[in-house]
DNA sequence: ATGTATGCAAAACATTTGCACCTGG
DNA sequence: CCAGGTGCAAATGTTTTGCATACAT
């Protein structure tokens, strides 16, 4: 049972964490905007305000339940947090998100830090590209 | 002569982008928001407004004179373009913002991208931590 | 001259906040 | 019951845009 995640995290268990949470968990884009999420609940027909969405959203992640990435748009897209450390591939046409990790690049990243004297708290990694989806409304030679 | 890259981008050579562009050259500080910008302006006694600067800025980055970059804060960040790419590395307490190169990650995240069926166009990765150096406000163990 | 740039003010946009009301434990 | 959560509207902060004027070529 989910809420208990909600509990953990020192939140009262209310319809729209509830609903916010089971959004996230359900929806097939593991990445989603603030307002998609609002407008899942209104199809959903709940009456749920878009500030709160933004308010529980901030709250999820502050409690680790959720994590926040500003992709080259203007709104952040929201993903649950399942556990492994990801980054990400966006594709320019049709906005598809993939995950991938590299052990590689991690441990590059670590050595670079170190080598600029930093430590390293928190990292950012989006390859933007063109994907080779059927439904992608890429067309060859536009 | 810098003019001849305002003619070359196809821009007709006014006082502001003279301004914006000099600002740029021979700011420390690679890294500047357009409000920056903008105070300079000001501070030099130039009387240009905000909006011209965004615009100029926007205009220099499509003629590839200028890159912008989103770190996680709200501002985007403007950079000279001086023609080697890199990635960046910021301090989570002072904002000092230094850059790097590294072979392996460009090669990991072609191979990446190959591997999911995307061809990268472009990418973004920032590194956020702790620098060492003095003058950062971090204090031991606050 | 003439098309492009600029300044200003207002709009647009994502996100946050104030406040009165509602709700979960 | 009561602290904390929510809805709504208004505020915020950044960036963009409309329009009349000014400027570069």
């Amino acid at each position: 049972m989910e809420t208990s995640n909600l509990k953990k995290a020192g939140l009262k268990v209310t319809l729209p964490r509830m609903k916010i949470l089971e959004i996230l968990e359900q929806s097939e884009t593991r990445h989603l905007t603030a307002e998609a999420i609002y407008r899942e609940l209104l199809d959903s027909g709940e009456e749920i305000g878009l500030a709160t969405v933004y308010r529980v959203l901030t709250q999820f992640e502050a409690a680790g339940l959720v994590c926040r990435l500003h992709l080259e748009g203007n709104q952040a897209v929201f993903e649950l947090e399942r556990g492994g450390h990801h980054d990400h591939i966006v594709c320019n046409q049709c906005g598809r998100v993939e995950e991938f990790y590299d052990e590689t690049i991690e441990q590059r990243q670590q050595r670079i830090a170190a080598d600029h004297g930093f430590s390293i708290r928190d990292h950012a990694l989006v390859l933007y590209g063109d994907c080779s989806d059927e439904s992608c409304p890429r067309r060859p030679a536009s």
